[in-house]
DNA sequence: TAAATATATCGTAATATTGCAATATAATAG
DNA sequence: CTATTATATTGCAATATTACGATATATTTA
């Protein structure tokens, strides 16, 4: 049918999609990256950087404010967007947690 | 309109967005889970692991596949999955790079 | 208060994803 | 060769995502 079907999963396996699903886009990525660079940015700077309209940048800043990893204050007319310090860390360390467990031993019982 | 605009972006962009988008669904997080613990997984052992249809997990290990973090032998009948070491370090390091871009200075121009 | 500026939301069209039944394909056993 | 077993692919329906114009909302300036 294409609804996924989340209550076959737990809590954190849906979590880390949904979280997955926020990276899961070029321009969220390259937001991302700006917001890293500059350390705040402008849903109207974007634009112009990106090349996307203004409704489409918006949607794509709540996609990533839905999920926590960024935050929005107003300044003025316009508002600025900045990393969320405490739940980019727990992000970082959701992801951190599946690639660590991934130790690299023998080829054995493998393909 | 619907289709991503991945002209607009850095072919590293777009890499780091397609395989978020491998990661973004509770089932081939599960997979991927399940492969990490056992080393090994067959198509028919996660339709009983995961309840859902074997169609359908064959098509959530494509899109592993597709990406490469996953690989395939056929073993007799069946097909066993594994992780590929290589791809995973790669893919690894593509997330490390962006999370570790992140340094939690001062609250200074920020929100 | 009215105009200007900037972001958010709504409505809609195009495309992508998810899920599964049915079917095709491949390997092994008899 | 035929039946069995297991995975892959196809076709289709339901839902989700992406993008943008139009419009609503909010703040500042005149």
């Amino acid at each position: 049918m294409g609804v996924t079907k989340s209550d076959l999963f737990t809590k954190e396996q849906n979590d880390l999609a949904n979280v997955a699903k926020a990276f899961a886009h070029p321009a969220r990525i390259a937001i991302i990256q700006y917001l890293l660079k500059s350390n705040a940015c402008i849903n109207g700077h974007l634009v112009v950087e990106l090349g996307l309209a203004q409704a489409t940048i918006s949607q794509h800043l709540r996609a990533l404010k839905d999920i926590g990893i960024i935050q929005g204050a107003i300044e003025g007319v316009s508002v600025s967007y900045c990393i969320n310090p405490k739940r980019w860390e727990e992000v970082k360390n959701h992801f951190s947690n599946i690639f660590e467990l991934y130790k690299n031993p023998n080829q054995q019982n493998c393909c």
